[in-house]
DNA sequence: CAATTTGGTTGCATTAAGCAACTAAATTGA
DNA sequence: TCAATTTAGTTGCTTAATGCAACCAAATTG
């Protein structure tokens, strides 16, 4: 009875849950993103318990999110970093923050904002559009499988966008 | 020793990790936004055993991202539909479902890919924009607190924003 | 160089996940 | 129409993960 891993399933969301689908792995990048770097600020920012941080850094740390490098050379004390690939989910962090100031919290009563360091100006709200900037609800996307697809996948996403109308 | 609750943090990623922060959440809401409105359809595309697909709807059910509707009236068996909140998860989800395209799978090997159900034009890469339609890189980037946070955020973050150059 | 802080590890109690078996309501088929 | 099957769960059990406290060695501070 081991616990379900979706690294293998042939499905991109499930890929990025199993990377970092849980609660306290969020925290962690979203704490990279602002700049924390130490075992111990992440400890006391997130008031998570020292065996799931050093758990959870690991598993980042194979899964290629986070990088150690050495705070000063010559001493093995290190520093956590985004990896480009880290980097690479803030828009997905910062999707989940605009979604959170939308619904978790009374209108106008966010106790964060995003803006541009250089400017201040605000981050747009994320949007869904195509190529050439058209915008589309979530009601107007459909997912479909490809020829990398195993059969059974295309199968189901056939059968499900056949669906609806 | 309850396990921790992000419910209350001064964060809208925490709360929104709170909602959805956990693997089979994140695909009940994939699956929703999909299409799937069964018990049984959740339960096979998922793989996931029905004592955790039924808690984990009846939790979603109750964070207002799905809602219970009879199939036909008079009848108790439901469908599980998204609220309007479930769905304006969706940036959320494919944001993930990007990144996982760009890093769990070789390139041009993805399973599924993502288009306009009308035009079948493909959408385009989430990116961060200011409202101009600037584009703003993750390190462009800096979370501020409002004066609507607890001092203790404030100073957090003031710290932080501080240390950057 | 003594005292404290940092970055963990280990052990134990509690909670959640996964599996199998079971059940009542709804649906299908003869 | 009514027996058989499917659907939507619930219950009970075992295993795995979480949370806490105590501990430790390396690094840093005074």
């Amino acid at each position: 009875m081991t616990r379900t891993s979706l690294s293998r399933y042939p499905c991109p969301i499930a890929r990025a849950a199993d990377a970092v689908g849980d609660k306290w792995s969020l925290l962690i990048v979203r704490d990279a993103l602002v700049g924390v770097t130490r075992f111990s600020h992440f400890k006391a920012r997130l008031g998570v318990s020292a065996n799931i941080l050093s758990e959870r850094l690991n598993a980042l740390v194979d899964a290629g999110v986070l990088d150690r490098r050495p705070t000063r050379p010559g001493v093995q004390r290190v520093d956590y970093i985004l990896t480009p690939k880290g980097r690479d989910l803030a828009p997905a962090l910062i999707a989940l923050l605009q979604w959170g100031q939308r619904w978790a919290f009374p209108p106008g009563r966010s106790p964060v904002t995003v803006r541009a360091r250089d400017s201040a100006e605000a981050l747009a709200p994320i949007a869904l559009t195509t190529p050439s900037g058209r915008a589309l609800a979530p009601s107007d996307l459909e997912i479909v499988a490809t020829d990398a697809a195993p059969k059974a996948t295309q199968d189901s996403y056939a059968a499900l966008n056949a669906r609806q109308i």
